[in-house]
DNA sequence: GTAGGGTTAG
């Protein structure tokens, strides 16, 4: 542009200051604000709303007030853009009251609340688990005008369902598909969560096929829920098509999956069908991770082969995989299950040079499994 | 040219 005599304008430097901020390049962003203002152009209230917003999602809530105030010394008053990210920002970092106190300075300075304001204190009071004084800010957001819409409605369901209200939350749903707003894999995906969560298998079963009737498939996370889900409810058949349905329908197969599997089957003391599709994971090119390890190693150390669950860690460590907490405790447990005291007090002793403390849980289980062997 | 919603494992 500079070389053909185009000067880049104030809009130009917003749209470059916003790509760097999106691509966290928080110092070349500043860097054009700088030059922008020795081109002698004035940033506008998008410039500064741009790096407010970007300044509270790296969590730099202080230097954003601090431009805030600059922008203010400038003559520029913040708009709904830029009370709305810092409304987010201190929703997201659990600080609802600061928000609500900008929310009301929004009141008192007379720049009105749109959809997204709305969406963002509404998510807010739902983390906080403030879900009925949500369920009031929408009905007062519907009399003021403002409609509600998907991100909306699905932070409200979201909330609901977290709390354990299924049925709140469906009747939301209801509300809003009446207003011929349809759902997307987000919120299919949020309501699959909290029927799985419920072992509701049958209305989930419903949803997945009207949401393929919508034209939209379903991902690898709603799978693995599902099948998680049905392994928990001791459902292994229904699991086992499931995991047979990924395959054909060419759905992704990770780690999540083979885990969720493996410690499925072993549950339900399938130790060699775990110990197969283990086997079958590079099939799948894939490489098990720690946390497939464990799932292996505690169903081996449950149903009587602790030797081979041994084998399995020292495999585990020659392919240069630290393990972890969980890994160390399976495997102590397992080793005071079949009466390897020392082996088992050795790995506590590593567990502690290495600074992983037993939490309450760990402990507790020692304990209680140290007592029986003694 | 600026702001908002969800989820999986040991």
């Amino acid at each position: 542009m500079e070389d053909v005599g185009c000067e880049p304008d104030v809009i130009t430097y917003n749209a470059l200051i916003n790509c760097f901020c999106k691509y966290e390049q928080m110092p070349k962003a500043f860097e054009f604000f700088l030059e922008m203002k020795n081109n002698g152009l004035k940033p506008n209230i998008i410039t500064y709303s741009t790096l407010v917003d970007a300044l509270c999602k790296e969590g730099m809530l202080q230097l954003a007030i601090k431009f805030l105030v600059d922008m203010r010394r400038v003559g520029l008053l913040p708009n709904e853009f830029t009370y709305t990210s810092l409304i987010d920002a201190n929703c997201k970092a659990g600080n609802l009251n600061d928000a609500l106190k900008l929310a009301k300075e929004m009141l008192q300075v007379h720049v009105d609340f749109n959809v997204v304001t709305y969406t963002c204190l509404l998510d807010g009071l739902c983390e906080e688990g403030r879900v009925n004084e949500a369920e009031e800010l929408l009905r007062a957001m519907i009399k003021d005008g403002v409609a509600p819409n998907l991100k909306t409605y699905t932070a409200l369901i979201h909330g609901h369902i977290k709390d354990k209200w299924m049925e709140n939350a469906m009747g939301f749903l209801k509300e809003m598909m009446g207003k011929n707003i349809k759902p997307d894999l987000l919120l299919y995906g949020t309501i699959i969560w909290g029927l799985c969560s419920q072992s509701k298998f049958e209305e989930c079963k419903l949803v997945m096929t009207e949401m393929k009737d919508c034209g939209i498939s379903a991902n690898p996370v709603i799978y693995t829920t599902l099948m998680d889900a049905y392994f928990k409810a001791g459902k292994t058949k229904e699991a086992l098509n499931l995991m047979q349905e990924m395959c054909d329908m060419g759905i992704e197969i990770t780690n999540v999956t083979f885990c969720v599997l493996v410690d499925g089957l072993c549950k339900t003391g399938l130790v060699q069908e775990a110990n197969n599709y283990f086997s079958r994971m590079p099939e799948f090119n894939l490489q098990p991770n720690v946390a497939v390890y464990t799932a292996l190693i505690d169903g081996l150390c449950k149903n009587n082969c602790i030797e081979d669950a041994k084998k399995l860690f020292d495999e585990m460590q020659g392919k240069n995989m630290v393990p972890d907490k969980i890994v160390y405790t399976a495997l102590m447990h397992g080793n005071l299950k079949h009466w390897e005291f020392q082996e088992a007090l050795n790995i506590r002793s590593r567990m502690s040079e290495l600074g992983m403390e037993l939490d309450l849980h760990a402990y507790t289980s020692w304990s209680g499994d140290f007592h029986k062997v003694a």
